[in-house]
DNA sequence: ATCCAGGGACGCG
DNA sequence: CGCGTCCATGGA
């Protein structure tokens, strides 16, 4: 077990950012979280956090996947404080991390997210992973990792409506099957170094708009400029943001702006 | 019942 | 390009 002391780092808030949908608070102050097909339990009291993993996993993929050597106050700090809105914001969810999920993962969990909520959407990406992801145990645990392309190449639109996933489900099939025959690289996405580039490409997916391919930037790629605008963002950009929001100002840092905003509306008052 | 949820494809003018 | 319309599903 890893134990750090951390600041501006809630398990609480990670959890209820909206980023990841596998991640659960399974009792008080202890969370669980599937991500790719890796399997932690972590519990905080203040600023301590513990991970149950080896040092091997906590730098080489928890490290990164928390942004864990990131400076968050750093970026709260270059918030406008005549900006009473975004201040608040960012005070409500000081404690969210950017994480840096996998590619294909963020992918097919935004095309499910579209036009549907984050419970729902939570029922179906776990439904996805009992159908096709491959079974895991980590020590007493079992569960499912997300399933890979070849895996959930073997279900039909037929298949992932019986799943729920409703007209998602084409998205799906069509997606899965430009990323398997190399019409759409993941490694050159990977690659790419700016995010106009990486989000052109993945315009270029069945099922993937602006949106949803802003998310799959800031939450898998870390381009952190991407400001993905949904429903909630678009309702603060008319009520508090009429002349724009401040893209020059918040320059290399307009993805944590837009998640304190998204975190403020869903978990104010 | 009606509305809404982390929207996007498509057709139209 | 900007605009309507349709697309599933379940909870409030």
């Amino acid at each position: 077990m890893i134990t750090v002391e951390l600041d501006n780092f809630s398990l609480k808030e990670i959890c209820q950012s909206g980023q990841c949908f596998r991640m659960y608070e399974t009792e008080e102050n202890t969370y669980e979280l599937i991500a790719g097909d890796q399997y932690l339990k972590m519990t905080q009291d203040g600023g301590i956090v513990n991970f149950h993993c080896s040092d091997m996993e906590f730098i080489c993929y928890w490290v990164p996947y928390f942004d864990i050597d990131a400076d968050y106050s750093s970026y709260i700090a270059k918030i406008n404080p005549r900006d009473t809105y975004l201040s608040a914001a960012a005070e409500c969810g000081s404690g969210i991390r950017i994480l840096q999920q996998d590619l294909w993962e963020m992918i097919i969990t935004f095309l499910i997210s579209q036009q549907n909520n984050i419970s729902r959407i939570r029922g179906c990406v776990e439904r996805l992973c009992e159908a096709y992801g491959e079974k895991k145990i980590s020590g007493e645990k079992e569960y499912y990792a997300f399933p890979n392309p070849e895996r959930l190449a073997a279900a039909s639109e037929d298949d992932l409506r019986g799943l729920g996933m409703g007209y998602r489900a084409r998205y799906i099939v069509e997606t899965t099957r430009s990323i398997l025959n190399g019409e759409i690289s993941l490694d050159r996405i990977y690659q790419y170094r700016y995010y106009s580039r990486a989000k052109q490409e993945l315009l270029k997916l069945s099922g993937v708009g602006e949106k949803v391919a802003d998310c799959i930037c800031l939450f898998a790629l870390h381009h952190m400029d991407a400001f993905p605008i949904d429903t909630h963002i678009r309702q603060v950009l008319d009520e508090h943001y009429k002349r724009g929001f401040p893209n020059r100002r918040y320059r290399g840092m307009r993805g944590i702006m837009q998640q304190y905003i998204f975190y403020y509306e869903l978990n104010k008052k």
